[in-house]
DNA sequence: CGTATATTCAACCAATCGGTTGACGATTGC
DNA sequence: GCAATCGTCAACCGATTGGTTGAATATACG
């Protein structure tokens, strides 16, 4: 459905819900662990998850008082599906670290914030 | 650049954007020509095509007082390499006519308001 | 039980978005 | 030259976005 690319793309907009996607890539985590690298206030990183979970890009289970954050690729694919229509985008075939960074590479900020150097306070 | 993919994802997420995108598959346009079957205005087409432009999807070329519209797939192409990196989507080898048409169908309004058959005022 | 932890909710804010309209600057053609 | 065509610009509008803060809700722990 196209209302499904529109919240997809509308999500993967956004600089930080990238970085969170690919810190879910090495694996899950709670909402708390995942707002640890970021400035910005844990009910501003709740929302952000609020709009991965709509766009179906990730999954939230709760267990306890902990919500754990799960990456669902299906989402993404086929917001791929669509772009594969405008070219014949070459599939870069990559093993599992080098997917790792081939997403880290491209966006470059979060890792910068994830690594957690020196953010100013 | 973790801007560029902001630019790209953000007009990738409007559903006219994606409509004008899959109409230039076919062929350049003059701008006119592209707004001709929806229902807004050409100025806010105008702006769509901006939005397309500084996300480098399209270029814009200006041939007398007709401004032609290309599709560029590099822009796009960037971006289904960063979401490559969360799984491997299988390449779904298209020949032309399939690469439009799975646009066409993934994307569905767009094609009853190019149809032009009933959108509600 | 009481307190700390995990997460969301609600209200608010400034900025951006997607659209409108009307005026405007170029270019074309009778 | 003048009128029509092509396209953008500027101002405006309501809705959405991305962030804040403070309070509220659950769950866990000692």
């Amino acid at each position: 459905m196209a209302q499904d690319l529109d919240t997809v793309f509308a999500a993967l907009a956004d600089p930080t819900r990238r970085a969170i996607l690919s810190m879910l890539l090495e694996d899950d985590m709670a909402v708390t662990d995942v707002a640890d690298p970021f400035e910005m206030s844990l009910a501003a990183i709740s929302k952000h998850l609020g709009v991965l979970t709509k766009a179906r890009l990730i999954s939230q289970e709760r267990r306890g008082r902990v919500k754990w954050c799960k990456l669902e690729p299906d989402a993404m694919k086929s917001a791929s599906v669509w772009m594969q229509g405008f070219g014949q985008f070459e599939p870069v075939h990559l093993d599992a670290f080098e997917r790792f960074l081939a997403v880290e590479l491209q966006d470059e900020d979060p890792v910068t914030q994830i690594d957690g150097s020196d953010v100013s306070g």
